[in-house]
RNA sequence: GGGCAGGUUCCAGAGCGGCCAAAUGGGGCGGACUGUAAAUCCGCUGUCUUUCGACUUCAUAGGUUCGAAUCCUAUCCUGCCCA
């Protein structure tokens, strides 16, 4: 299967330039999509281009990583409502280095062979670049009247917050970079989310203006939630790629909440599932959604992608003991060992064991640990039945935590909702 | 440079001298119901405080007033129109 026919059933495929696909089957193609290095980490959202890449690489071509050390320092302004804060130098440059390692894992950079995968940084070719030159040798071949009536453009010139100069030069630096990759690497495609499919535009017609070449591109709908909330946002924030920043755990539970509707189109977007597999796991789990065998696939699929076997069958486990019917029972039959994965998994707070041994309230041990803000939202939460401890709901705010709350002598569950919280008593 | 309209709590958006920590909607969080789903319903949503209450907020700085988000002055910022 092409590479178009598979992204095509997978439905990432939102808009393409004519000639993509013939020019992906008449010989190995170079293509390219960018990063923005606004965070030491790539998240959730980051995925789907990510995926892209490594569908390429599948399919025989050559996928460019670039990052952008350059764009990222004036912004994108495509579709967004106001202009984003500047990032400095040395912070940009500390993500731009995350990155590239966390790309490294999912593409095949082996030089050996021809499809390899390379990692490009626009600022080395920006830094040499003059002003004058800039706008003397590329700015002159795109008129502003063009750049203007990009939709992504029209709706921040239509907005309340205006767009500044840096701002709407954007496209065009975007647009140079494939320049420059065409000539440099031979980079004929570009592929992006479609919400950048202006700047992809502007960038081919560059190529067209200056050399006369011709380029191609594609881009991906972006996905959004069935409610038209914001994708891979949870309440704790973005979901990341790093562990350090998200743990498996929170990772795996993080696509185990995908709602019904939404699991059916990320099952093929997100993971490398054949189609007929897949449509009989839609087929099954529509016989029986409270199953929830999609969740679950997809889940563990994308857990295993990013983190691994190991990380996944601990956020499996962990899961397992923290969601099941009688957890409260469970969670006093634990093993040490069963607690110590808990404890990987969960993010934590050591208070002393004296301490504990004292009494010490909820509400103070809920703020204390950095679980809950404060203590009037400790209160309120307790106040309105959203607090437990070792599964077993907190009846009211004079609830006292001591010895006999702990878990083998050490540990304290705190919870609220759904999320899980560890006290560790030293 | 000139004219006009604006800058309110996470967002949108009321309020235009006391009843304002500030309507309403959205979002967020929690609860009930479920399948760790959706829909629905209920509660919370400036900070601190057990309640009373205290404190800090309505672009910024001053001023008028017993009392200001609301009036005045200056400053900054934004949009639109004219030059």
């Amino acid at each position: 299967m092409n590479l178009i026919e598979e992204l095509r059933w997978r439905g990432m495929l939102q808009d393409m330039m004519p000639g993509t696909e013939e020019q992906l089957q008449k010989e190995m193609t170079t293509a390219y999509i960018g990063f923005d290095p606004t965070a030491a980490s790539l998240h959730i959202g980051s995925l789907v281009p990510i995926l892209l890449l490594v569908h390429l690489q599948k399919a025989g071509h050559k996928p460019l990583a670039l990052v952008g050390g350059a764009t990222g320092m004036v912004g994108d302004p495509s579709f967004k409502a106001e202009e984003r804060k500047m990032l400095d130098d040395e912070t940009l440059q500390t993500n731009v280095a995350g990155i590239r390692k966390q790309l490294e894992r999912f593409l095949d950079f082996d030089p050996a062979k021809p499809n390899a995968a390379e990692m490009v940084n626009n600022y080395d070719w920006f830094q040499g670049i003059s002003f004058l030159d800039f706008i003397r040798d590329t700015g002159k071949h795109i008129t502003v009247n063009y750049m203007m009536s990009k939709d992504s453009v029209k709706k921040r010139l239509e907005g309340d917050n205006g767009m500044s100069f840096t701002e709407f030069t954007y496209q065009l630096i975007q647009g140079y970079d494939f320049y420059h990759l065409y000539t440099a690497k031979n980079c004929k495609l570009q592929m992006g989310g479609s919400d950048q499919w202006g700047n992809i535009v502007t960038g081919t017609e560059l190529i067209r203006r200056k050399v006369r070449g011709e380029a191609f591109a594609f881009t991906c709908p972006l996905i959004k939630k069935a409610d038209g909330t914001k994708f891979g946002k949870t309440e704790q924030g973005t979901v990341w790629l790093d562990p350090a920043r998200t743990s498996p755990y929170a990772f795996y539970q993080f696509w185990l909440r995908t709602t019904d509707v939404d699991a059916e189109s990320y099952i093929r977007i997100f993971t490398f599932m054949e189609q007929p597999e897949v449509d009989t796991l839609i087929a099954e789990h529509r016989q029986d959604p409270g199953k929830r065998l999609l969740q679950k696939r997809l889940a563990e699929e994308v857990t295993l992608f990013i983190h691994g076997k190991e990380n996944y069958d601990r956020a499996l486990e962990i899961s397992s003991v923290l969601f099941n019917k009688d957890t409260a029972s469970l969670l006093l039959s634990l093993n040490e060992e069963d607690l110590l994965t808990l404890t990987e998994g969960l993010p934590s707070w050591e208070i002393s064991k004296a301490d504990i041994a004292a009494g010490k309230d909820i509400v103070s041990l809920l703020a204390e640990s950095g679980f809950l803000p404060s203590k009037g939202e400790a209160r309120k939460m307790v106040q309105g039945g959203g607090i437990s401890v070792n599964k077993e709901k907190v009846p009211g705010v004079d609830f006292i935590i001591n010895t006999s709350s702990l878990l083998k002598d050490k540990y304290v569950l705190l919870q609220k909702g759904k999320n899980h919280f560890l006290v560790k008593a030293v």
